[in-house]
DNA sequence: CCATAATTTGCGGGTTCCCACAGTCGTAAC
DNA sequence: GTTACGACTGTGGGAACCCGCAAATTATGG
């Protein structure tokens, strides 16, 4: 029963491996995979005691990688090993872990752990089957989070799109849109200074817009990694309905809703 | 003649360690330091033939940490390995460079080299004292970049502030604000699509102000970990300003242009 | 089924922001 | 000197955005 790496850099890749095996060479071999595609093709294939997954990969992350191996393997043992307790990917390995069956046993541990600490969380997983949140991540695991609407409002919003664009994507009015990025400046923006005169100069010096963007990025709640990829798909989307907005200009010159 | 090591990850830090260790053993000791404070201290100590600097590093980043060095130590010969190619510290790289006496050797490796290449790269400025740009860096390199003010503006924006919190930081007035803006915004969103029906339909789709922010993170103008340092530094002037903004507004009414 | 909450929509308004047209100031090159 | 260039400022208008109020629609739970 092998162990199953899954890590894009090479230098913690090969960290990683010598570590492990130096550790728990009763698993060997040690496998790996420097992209999500290959790694859920090996865990399949090789069904190891053990996966551990960067979550932020080129082309199929880690979340998304999980989510494939829990499909044809519900028993993997997942650990995903991540520098940042970004928000965004906590929030769907839940969503991921509610929804497969088992539930699966998997871990979530900061890259930055001292090597005594990162050996026991791993062993608790591998060994013993148990669920493992680093300590350092907890916060972020009780704080509440986005709802989709939200998340979906966020994600176009950092993408740069106008409050018009994304009512066309969302198939929404103008006005839902609005209303949707407004629950999200409140829970974004909480300001611990109520209704004192700070409040005022508050409104005056930020653009509530772009603030939103700034804090959403501290919080993890979006990220480069993952705004590249979805801009990707944007595009594809922005080449079509550039298209049906020329058509629907032609006869008449009017805006839709 | 030692080589110093300053890199914040562990699993980074350990690799590279053991791979300059294995390959350049004449000049051991092989020095390590995890942020940008001491690797500036020991440098300055042991003045070692080489130092490779991580870029993104907690409190003193490895842009700043070269400037140090070389300042007390100018024949250092000094490698930026990093990850990403952003344009925000090749930018200051440049300028350091070309500030320093000499000028200085250095390198900028991308971390995701194999090895073989990694280490030929290294041996050009350890051995040689030859200036080393990474292949896969080149783009980046030769592109135009930002002057300093709308590098300026950029941060400001990209931290949330609105035109007239910009316009009292810089002691502008707001249309020197949106006059710095409009360059940036043509630089960072040129469309190959000039004068087509398309640009009509852009210019509806797109949030300006989001729009640059978004280009700027996916340039590398900007990124995540510098903006988390300027945020914290922008707090500190928040803080004294909404002060100076209590006392302007108390006396009368208006508001300062 | 009803009740409560969440979401969406419309309307009106106030504000910020973007931009085109000008005009000033300072520096640098001819 | 003047010519050119870059940065800053002023004016004014139009567009996009934010928000409060209120009603309609859709979940969600007892």
């Amino acid at each position: 029963m092998p162990i199953l790496i899954a890590e894009d850099n090479v230098a913690q890749r090969a960290y990683l491996r010598e570590l492990l095996e130096r550790e728990f060479a009763e698993y060997k071999p040690i496998l790996e995979a420097a992209d999500g595609e290959s790694v859920v093709r090996i865990a399949l294939a090789e069904r190891p005691q053990l996966c551990v997954l960067d979550i932020q990969m080129p082309g199929l992350s880690g979340v998304k990688a999980a989510r494939a191996i829990w499909k044809g393997f519900p028993e993997a043992r997942i650990i995903f090993w991540t520098q940042f307790p970004h928000e965004i990917y906590i929030n769907e390995i839940r969503k991921i872990v509610r929804a497969a069956e088992g539930p699966p046993a998997y871990g979530f541990i900061d890259k930055n752990n001292p090597e005594s600490r990162f050996l026991r969380f791993v062993a608790a997983v591998l060994e013993d089957g148990a669920d493992m949140i680093d300590p350092n991540f907890k916060d972020a695991f009780t704080q509440p989070l986005l709802t989709d609407f939200e998340a979906e409002a966020l994600y176009y919003l950092a993408l740069g799109l106008s409050n018009w664009a994304i009512a066309r994507k969302c198939h929404l009015s103008l006005r839902g849109v609005e209303s949707r990025l407004t629950t999200l400046y409140e829970k974004l923006l909480v300001t611990d200074a109520e209704g004192t005169p700070d409040e005022a100069y508050d409104k005056l010096a930020f653009n509530i817009r772009t603030r939103a963007y700034f804090e959403a990025l501290r919080r993890g709640l979006i990220n480069q990694d993952e705004l590249e990829k979805a801009g990707a798909d944007l595009e594809k989307w922005l080449e079509r309905d550039r298209k049906k907005f020329a058509t629907e200009q032609t006869p008449e010159s009017k805006r839709a809703n």
